[in-house]
DNA sequence: AACTATTTATAAGA
DNA sequence: TTCTTATAAATAGTT
């Protein structure tokens, strides 16, 4: 749409990019806001800026419930169930098996104090969840202007408590003694 | 777009609004992918039907990866890990949502500590670059045949001394009394 | 599933 | 950023 047909690959003008990416993030909210109301389903889209600004539109109350819904879809699969509807990022279909497959737990002989690819792998994950709820937080303590204060403390002890989590978890895999495999899929 | 404008409501007749969600869904994707490809930046979409079927995109695997730390977790904890604060009264696991939840019930201190807009951002630029620290040495495990173990040793212990100073800086961090500030610039 | 009249999104320009 | 406008794209109703 617009004035002239654009390819799509990379903007590489940066001030067009930006604009583009400003117009289009909003149009893909809109979006899915209208497929949510229209179809009555349940829709969220998630937007990562590349200097790491978080947008997204949730029909249902929060990311944690999308992800908790399709949490329990993934393990329901476990039991045999439909497996249809799932794209990879090439807009293939992906069964809910190859989306699951471990990045690699191939443990050869215990060592001492030596990190895997598989625990790498593991404390990324953790650091992008809990950064995925910084984010959030951060967001709409911005954006909210009706919270309260008190309700922003409760979020914010919230996030830290899971913080806290999650930097035991790391301890914890650090202190895992594993062998590095270097047969490992890429992340 | 379409021979009528359509108010922005639940379509009720059945056959129509599920042609609609046909529709609209594969675009909504498709916008994604477009706003992912011509922006460079990570989006995902994920769409739940009503009668419980998955639909998404995800241009980074991101969604995918939240889960799959989930579900190494569950998989990954009888290792002797210590994994106080993810299991729930009943013993089960508990879902993403319920360990937001919960953590918030926990609390000793809940008026003393307060983690203002500012904290979060230093937080999240510390995770940030923990992350692609992380991803990089990842990386290089994976696909650098040469090093030794030596070599990878080296590094891996690098890495953790520097996610334990992170650790410290983020609890540090997070005792710190400050005030929640919400007239604060947008990232 | 195709078609097509319309509406909507948006690229470029101001 | 915001608005304007020409044009591309999406899609509602139809076949």
């Amino acid at each position: 749409m617009g004035r002239k047909k654009l390819e799509m690959k990379r903007i590489e003008e940066n001030s067009a990019r930006m604009v583009c990416f400003s117009k289009r993030r909003n149009g893909l909210i809109k979006k899915a806001k209208e497929l949510s109301a229209l179809c009555d389903v349940d829709v969220a889209a998630v937007i990562f800026s590349n200097r790491g600004k978080l947008y997204q539109y949730c029909s249902a109350d929060s990311m944690a419930q999308v992800l908790q819904e399709y949490q329990s879809r993934v393990e329901s699969d476990k039991d045999g169930c439909d497996t249809e509807g799932l794209y990879s990022k090439n807009g293939d279909y992906l069964t809910y098996g190859e989306l699951l497959k471990t990045v690699g737990s191939e443990l050869k002989e215990p060592r001492v104090e030596q990190l895997s690819v598989a625990d790498l792998g593991l404390m990324q994950k953790q650091l992008e969840t809990a950064l995925m709820e910084i984010r959030s937080t951060k967001t709409k303590m911005m954006t909210d202007a009706q919270s309260s204060l008190q309700e922003k403390e409760k979020i914010l002890e919230e996030e830290k408590k899971h913080l806290n989590e999650i930097v035991e978890d790391n301890n914890c895999a650090k202190k895992k003694k594993v062998v590095v495999d270097l047969n490992i899929a890429t992340e």
